[in-house]
DNA sequence: CTGAAAGCGCTAACAC
DNA sequence: GTGTTAGCGCTTTCAG
């Protein structure tokens, strides 16, 4: 039943008796035809099951409709998401969605990014990436737009940066904890990320002149798995914290789930917050106080964003995201103030 | 700082003093070469910084070195896992994965898959499409690999299929269901997907033997806010259910978390399954009793076998993942038998 | 072991 | 409006 060969452009031309060319500028829409010719295409094509051969049109042009996206961890809802956001954009322009899950393997970010590049017209990364792969890539002739603002390495350079401002993020969430009275406070962080910084850089600006107490602890992944192992340490060491915040939902989850495991009532012992806004966070118990990043709305927006520069338009200029704060239970009645 | 035009072979060539056929063939390691060219080689790529056009050589050897990968909806962790899964796989193969999320939207799927073909050696897809794009796809004569079993059209055909026995996922978790005493079921399930009739026809299998009453009610998609849509219909009608099969964890998990909301306790007056085990299911409270279906592995099964026809060689003969049930404390402690 | 030459399927000038 | 033609960068016979 399988065709054996493809029909060519060559071969629409012959049955629709015209020349390749006129079938190439059909095909792309590029100008009108006289009624005849026209007609005479259409059932050509649709005879032969005709369809344009990419390679050999972007071996052409040098487009090739695709973009490539890298994300730390696509099992993470918040990056899931994002995927989710970029894919719908993309599709509906016409780009298709080339995929890497770097899996937290900062190592070898570079060679998986080679393999990208040369297949896409664009890249967005993940920003969590060391700083010569970002000097590498943003002196690429190509557009590339990265997610959260990257380390700014020796010289600030001009990159284009889609997401949260991390330290907006934290702020809010600390302006919200300091205001309900907590004075004891542990985050438990992330310090390989870029924005680990930031998060607590915004928190220190609300707590520090509060004299509110922040301990810092460092996960070993931003995963549920990795919060509940340090889980222990946060709650068990001297000084109990009243309530913990996650560098991200994930961390956040997997410290509370472990907490009553070990017998703490959450929040009236102590209380907890993330960050990212990720679904699970409803259906945990207690559902969790975070901030919303609007995640899929960041993957549509940077989408949107490389698109543009791709086509050399003037990108829309992006109606900046604004974290949003979503107050639970997790944070309610904790009563040991 | 960016260099203007991309070298290529013929650049190389040149500052070589070889020919383009000699570069050609060193790329690709085809053949061995004298100490000297080698050298020269290998200088004249490092200066120039040269790497192959996928797109040319696509042209003439008419693969791509990409696999297509269409899911009904990323922000699922069972299928965001299968990602992660086929990822690790294509790319550990030098393989790239270009992946459609088709958002749960049958109607345009035929159209997604279009874009999709043209540039990939071979597809995975979920199984949950319309039957007449599983015919088109068996059609072209391209590797297709199904996840899960396709509803069986006219005249079942040969398809390659990847993914747990949906019967067997369902009557695992039915003995055990039934072992534990609980006669009067509620099943949540999504009718809209190929699966359904066959998890269906799993629990039948067991409970109507053993007279166990299973109530059957249709989510308007396969996740946890219509799992929370339907619940007080599923819950609150006559017969109140003793427990509640989600035909996924995250309905399940929507139920259950609306069932709380309406004041029951869980598991005491009802007891929550689910299928799938997506990581969330641990974090939610009470933990979700589920049948593991392995999905990450899924994903890296997937992605060996359509490699391997992809490049002609016997599919080692995958190990058949067999689901594994998660008893949790969903089931536990119920009171009302 | 190395090279010459013939395309792969298509687009983009440029003629007519 | 339509056709001719010159490549895009690469692999692949086939000679040498």
């Amino acid at each position: 039943m399988s065709r054996i060969k493809k029909a060519t452009i060559r071969d629409v031309a012959a049955a629709a008796g015209v020349s390749i060319a006129t079938v190439s500028k059909y095909i792309n829409g590029q100008q009108s035809f006289s009624a005849q010719v026209e007609e005479k295409l259409r059932q050509a094509i649709e005879a032969l099951g005709y369809s344009q051969n990419p390679a050999a049109r972007s071996m052409v042009t040098g487009r090739t409709a695709t973009i490539g996206l890298a994300v730390m961890d696509i099992a993470n809802p918040h990056y899931a998401n994002i995927v989710k956001g970029a894919n719908r954009i993309a599709l509906g322009n016409g780009y298709n969605l080339l995929v890497a899950d770097l899996e937290e393997n900062i190592a070898s970010v570079r060679q998986m990014l080679e393999a990208l590049v040369l297949r896409t017209d664009g890249l967005i990364v993940s920003s969590r990436i060391p700083a010569d792969v970002i000097d590498w890539l943003s002196r690429l002739d190509k557009p590339v737009a990265f997610l959260g603002k990257p380390e700014s390495g020796p010289g600030q350079r001009d990159l284009v940066t889609v997401g949260m401002d991390s330290v907006e993020v934290a702020t809010l969430l600390a302006g919200y904890i300091a205001r309900q009275g907590f004075s004891r406070i542990a985050y438990v962080g992330y310090t390989r990320a870029a924005w680990n910084a930031e998060r607590l850089s915004g928190l220190r600006s609300v707590f520090d002149p509060a004299s509110i107490k922040l301990a810092e602890f460092d996960a070993e992944a931003p995963t549920s798995e990795a919060g509940e192992k340090l889980a222990a340490r946060v709650l068990l060491g001297p000084n109990r914290p009243q309530l913990v915040i996650g560098c991200n939902d994930l961390v956040a989850i997997g410290v509370m789930a472990e907490a009553r495991t070990l017998g703490f009532r959450v929040p009236e012992d102590i209380a907890f917050a993330g960050i990212d806004n990720i679904p699970t966070s409803r259906y945990v118990w207690p559902p969790l106080t975070t901030v919303d990043v609007h995640s899929e709305a960041t993957g549509e927006a940077v989408m949107q964003k490389i698109i543009a520069m791709i086509e050399g338009r003037t990108a829309a200029d992006d109606p900046t995201l604004h974290p949003l704060l979503v107050i639970r239970e997790s944070t309610s009645h904790f009563q040991g103030k």
